[in-house]
DNA sequence: TGTGGTTTCC
């Protein structure tokens, strides 16, 4: 247009902005910003808005704010894109604070302003905020809006209330991304059971199923090592040619790793072509898994020679192989790596460093990483000096374990019986009886054992003390095998 | 002839 000389107008900008927010670099970013700054079309409120809004996708939250707090005027679309822009660059109190700034300038909030506001307060879990939201978002009926909804049901769900995300789900007009949305939300324990049924669901009521919900579900079956129906939904992937797709080909790896089948996931990962650091982080968090932890630090050093950068989760992979193969020297080199890549090591780290310490008998060490850590431990970090307490048959340290995790866990059995165990063990048959005590107190019950099958789409468990369940585990037997005979007709490539 | 929106891998 400008080679032809045609002279643009402030009704080119919003379009030229939208694309230069989607390509890729800041070239064409800039070029477009600083036309605008020469030909002083600055002061139209759209074209600005389009401005606040490139430069909030492209992750520059302060240049999008010098923007807007020098505009002459805003609108309702500025405060939107304000909102997002704080809300998708790590500012969630700012736009959350902004929502009300809004309204003291007399603006009043849009579907929009909800479904920009409501993924800050699911990212930091705000409940509180989000239920203000919710409230806000039905007086002014736009709890109506599928965004909004949609958006409420990923807010209930991130602040673990998966009871209120139903609620939404139930009451309100349902889409694709509703689905996905409560599919994911339900794909971790213990609601794989529920995402698997609503996998199935949304087809039953005509709506097409997408790459995400393949992700989802597959995550949902790799939780519940379901492998049978984890192979039916590659088969339905394929179909759609979503198995090629990055995020589904590593959803693959860890679904066939979690179900034992490590050959199968090794198959898949080296037949993607681009790679990318989570294909490798699943490959080396299954052989670390299934206890091929040679394999898994072997891994982890040829992605460095793949001139692949390190994240966090590729740090838990290979510190917990470390720890399982009792490789103290090696796993602690590779956490002052990490602090040296200047990658901020979370409670999963400390866990994993806790676990190697201790597991090796170097209790005072693993102590004094506790005391050290920059934050208070959490439940993993705590269980995981337990654990090594009980291996090498510490008691003073379990007691002090034993204190935080009956405040974080009250509610878990597993630490009342492994502190009462230990006391019995050295006959302190006082103070075992005690922990006992207040187990009971807090009426913890301790979970029977359990152990169970997957027969189509049900699984069976078998508790302990069910009784007479011969019988049955023999039904389940040859239904189990007759599955296994199907699953592995319609699968193109050899059974590991 | 113009601006803003929800869900995904480890």
């Amino acid at each position: 247009m400008l080679r032809a000389g045609v002279r643009p107008d402030d009704r080119t900008f919003p379009f030229a902005l939208t694309a230069a927010a989607a390509a890729a670099g800041d070239d064409a970013r800039k070029e477009t910003h600083g036309y605008i700054i020469r030909n002083y079309l600055y002061s139209d409120v759209f074209v600005a808005n389009s401005l606040v809004d490139m430069y909030a996708k492209s992750g520059c939250w302060n240049k999008g704010s010098d923007i807007f707090y020098r505009m002459d005027n805003w609108n309702v679309v500025s405060w939107n894109a304000m909102i997002a822009n704080f809300a998708q660059n790590g500012a969630e109190l700012e736009a959350i604070r902004l929502v009300k700034e809004m309204q003291n300038c007399g603006e009043f909030p849009n579907s929009v302003t909800y479904t920009n506001v409501l993924p800050a307060c699911a990212r930091i879990a705000s409940l509180v905020k989000g239920k203000e939201i919710h409230a806000r978002s039905i007086r002014v009926c736009s709890n109506c809006d599928v965004f909004v909804s949609n958006a409420l049901i990923d807010m209930y769900v991130k602040c673990g209330r998966f009871d209120l995300a139903q609620n939404v789900f139930n009451v309100s007009e349902r889409d694709q991304v509703s689905y996905n949305t409560l599919i994911v939300g339900y794909s971790e324990n213990p609601l794989c059971s529920e995402a698997l049924d609503l996998f199935l669901d949304m087809r039953s009521v005509g709506i097409e199923y997408d790459v995400v919900s393949i992700v989802g579900a597959l995550s949902a079956c790799g939780n519940l090592s379901a492998l049978k129906q984890g192979k039916e939904i590659h088969c339905l992937s394929m179909r759609k040619l979503f198995d090629t797709h990055l995020f589904v080909a590593n959803s693959l790896i860890d679904l066939y790793t979690k179900c034992g089948r490590i050959a199968l996931g090794k198959k898949i990962f080296d037949r993607i072509s681009n790679k990318d650091v989570a294909s490798w982080n699943a490959m080396i968090l299954g052989y670390g898994m299934q206890g091929e932890l040679e394999a898994a630090i072997n891994l982890f050093d040829l992605m460095k020679d793949e001139g692949l950068e390190y994240d966090h989760v590729s740090y838990i992979a290979v510190l917990s192989a470390c720890s399982h193969a009792g490789l103290v020297e090696r796993g602690k080199r590779y956490f002052d790596q990490m602090l040296a890549q200047n990658i901020r090591p979370t409670q999963m780290h400390y866990a994993c460093m806790v676990d190697l310490l201790g597991r090796a008998g170097l209790m005072t060490e693993a102590a004094e990483l506790v005391r050290s850590m920059p934050f208070e431990a959490d439940s993993n970090v705590w269980g995981a000096l337990l654990g090594a307490c009980r291996i090498h048959g510490n008691i003073e340290l379990a007691q002090l374990a034993a204190e935080h995790l009956f405040k974080l866990k009250p509610g878990h059995c597993g630490y009342y019986i492994l502190l009462s165990n230990m006391y019995a063990e050295v006959g302190r048959w006082n103070e075992a009886d005690k922990v006992r005590a207040l187990m009971k107190s807090r009426k913890v019950k301790k979970n029977p054992g359990c152990s169970w099958v997957q027969i189509g789409n049900k699984l069976r468990a078998f508790l302990v003390g069910e009784g007479s369940q011969g019988s049955e585990l023999e039904l389940c037997y040859d239904e189990l095998v007759k599955g296994e005979r199907m699953s592995s007709a319609y699968l193109s490539w050899p059974q590991t």
